[in-house]
Formats: C-alpha cells, sequence, structure tokens
DNA sequence: GTATTTGCAAAAGCTTTGCTGCAAC
DNA sequence: GTTGCAGCAAAGCTTTTGCAAATAC
C-alpha cells in the first residue's frame, strides 16, 4: 500500500488557481491520489470510472496535461519497461526516484538526502531553475539479480540480453 | 560540438559479441557516434541515409534495440519536450544528466561525482543492482529562468503554465 | 551453404485534436 | 447567461511485426 501522506491537494490546487471542477476531474484526481499503483492512462480510466461512469479517454489525457503542467503530478516512463506508455503519480512532498527490476518488472521507490543535494549541485552549478527531477534506474531487484555478492560500480549493463 | 572521446567502440563490441557487421548496421552506428547532438529514430535514419542510401526504418528501430540490450547506446526522452521519441547517445565513460530548459529546448549534460555516490548508495540501500541510470532535469537554464535570483529548493514546478 | 538480417508494408499502441453540445460558476 | 470543459470519433505519431529475399560469414 502505498502512503497517503505528504500529498498536496489537487482537488484544492485546481480551485484555487480558478480552473473548474467538473465531476469528471474530481473522479480522476481522487483516483489518483488512493491509487495503490502507478498508473497509466488506461489503467486511471479504468479505475475512476468505479467512481465515474461516463468519463472519456480525452478528458484523462486533457487532465493529466493539466496536473502535469501545474506541477501536480509527477510522469514517469519506468523504463519503458512495458511499452511506451507513461505513468503518473501525485506529487509528494519529497523527491524520490524509482527503481524497475528488468526481470520481474517490480517498480521501487527510494527517497534520499543525497538526491536532494545533487538537485541544490544542478542548481548552483548550471544556473539552472530546477522544476522537475525524474531519476529512473534500471537494472535487477534483490531476487533478481544475476549472481549474489558483487555490485558492479560499472555503468554498463552487465552482459548481453538480459533484459 | 559534442565530445568524442570516452565512448566505447560500437562496432567492435558488436563484432566481438558474434553480432553481424551489416553495411546497415555501420552506417548507423558511426552515424550515432559522430553525432553532435542526441538523435531520434527519424533523424538517426535521415542522418545515417547519408552514408548509406538504402536503409530501413524498421533497420534503424532494430538496431537501437540490439545496442541498447546490449548496455551501448543509452535511451532518453529529454522530458517529453518535443512528443514521445526517444533520444539516443553512444554511451559515455561516465555517467551524466540531461539539464532541459522548458522554455528554449535546450539540452544540456552535467557530469558530477554525486551522481556515482548516488548510483553507490542505491545499490547498498536497496540491494539492486544497477544496470542503468536515467536522470533527467526538466527546468529553466539561465537564459529563461522567470526571474533572477531565488532558485528554489522546493521540488514544485514554479506556477502554472510555464511550460 | 546457412543462419542472420534486411526491406517492405501493414498494423499496433498510445496520445492528440476539431467540433458540437453540456454543465460549472 | 457565459465560458470552459466533456464526449465522440477520427487522425497523428512513433514504434513494432510477419514474411520473403538478400547478405555476412
Amino acid at each position: 500500500m502505498k502512503a497517503k501522506l505528504g500529498r498536496c491537494s489537487l482537488l484544492q490546487a485546481l480551485s484555487s488557481k480558478g480552473f473548474r471542477l467538473t465531476s469528471q476531474r474530481r473522479a480522476l484526481i481522487e483516483t489518483i491520489q488512493e491509487a495503490d499503483d502507478h498508473l497509466d492512462a488506461a489503467s486511471l480510466l479504468r479505475a475512476a470510472r468505479q467512481r465515474k461512469a461516463d468519463i472519456n479517454r480525452a478528458t484523462v489525457y486533457r487532465t493529466l496535461e493539466l496536473l502535469k503542467r501545474l506541477g501536480l503530478i509527477n510522469e514517469l516512463d519506468l523504463m519503458h519497461l512495458e511499452g511506451e506508455k507513461h505513468y503518473y503519480e501525485a506529487r509528494a512532498r519529497r523527491d524520490h526516484l524509482h527503481l524497475a527490476c528488468y526481470k520481474c518488472g517490480a517498480i521501487m521507490e527510494y527517497t534520499t538526502r543525497t538526491l536532494e543535494r545533487l538537485k541544490d549541485e544542478i542548481a548552483r552549478h548550471n544556473q539552472f531553475q530546477v522544476g522537475v527531477i525524474r531519476l529512473e534506474v534500471g537494472g535487477w531487484c534483490k531476487h533478481c539479480r544475476p549472481r549474489s555478492g558483487t555490485i558492479r560500480g560499472s555503468s554498463m549493463a552487465p552482459g548481453c540480453g538480459l533484459h
């Protein structure tokens, strides 16, 4: 179960910026905020329809675009483990990174101060104002590691054909 | 001009693993290695055709898939600044991150020890064998920052409609 | 000579768009 | 009553696939 704390209140944020709160948007936002997993557009539509039956695919995409533009949700690729869909999550108070296992497909989240330090460093060294930071790691989780023991420091994918 | 040093020799790596060196693959690989920018599949095809006229789109995608699987190139999304295409770069000796400016579209690379430290930390704390790490940052470059001075530590995108 | 790889063309998958009518404020 | 937003259906774009012919080794 995904933690529900530390989330922005999307509904509140939307209306305070003058956007209409349609019943469709409510259903979509509630679905996103209460989701256990990262949802792609199709899954979100399916889940949101249990709250409000008549939601259209176009509305899903338009709402996601809006929330993304407002910085209220994050868009993830999750290393394209399965196709080119995008995944979404309500933006948490702290940035975190996503680990994707090439073998079993598990997605893990990891929060660390180092990421915040890195963000500050990026801003300072490049005079760059950071809006969104997306850090995704592909590899092998502890259950799927090719062999136990060594974790290589190298950046090269170990061997071929392993994905 | 992008630095040409610190690259893997893709041709050599391919043949040493027993893959055939077709003229199409040669043309594609040479194009990738000498590219000044990050190339998407269509641009790569266009550029490679100047070396070898008859290359097909399917071959491009199949070759990219192969090189990616072998860990010889990185696949980037560059924060989806323009559509959903993917971008590719020959894998460098050191990992680096990509900064994408929402306003002018500039892509900058930044290499830092902190990224390597972060990678080690990820591996240690999650017992995760890192294959590929992809870190992309969306924001505003020094020429496009909304206002000078403050660089906010917050992760929220500043204001709405700015992308 | 044989197995791998290519070209071709069609399809698949996800996302976007134009337009009409509905609904939030 | 306005104006923004949703629904519908069609199109758009990138990427993938099946199969026969070509090519690297």
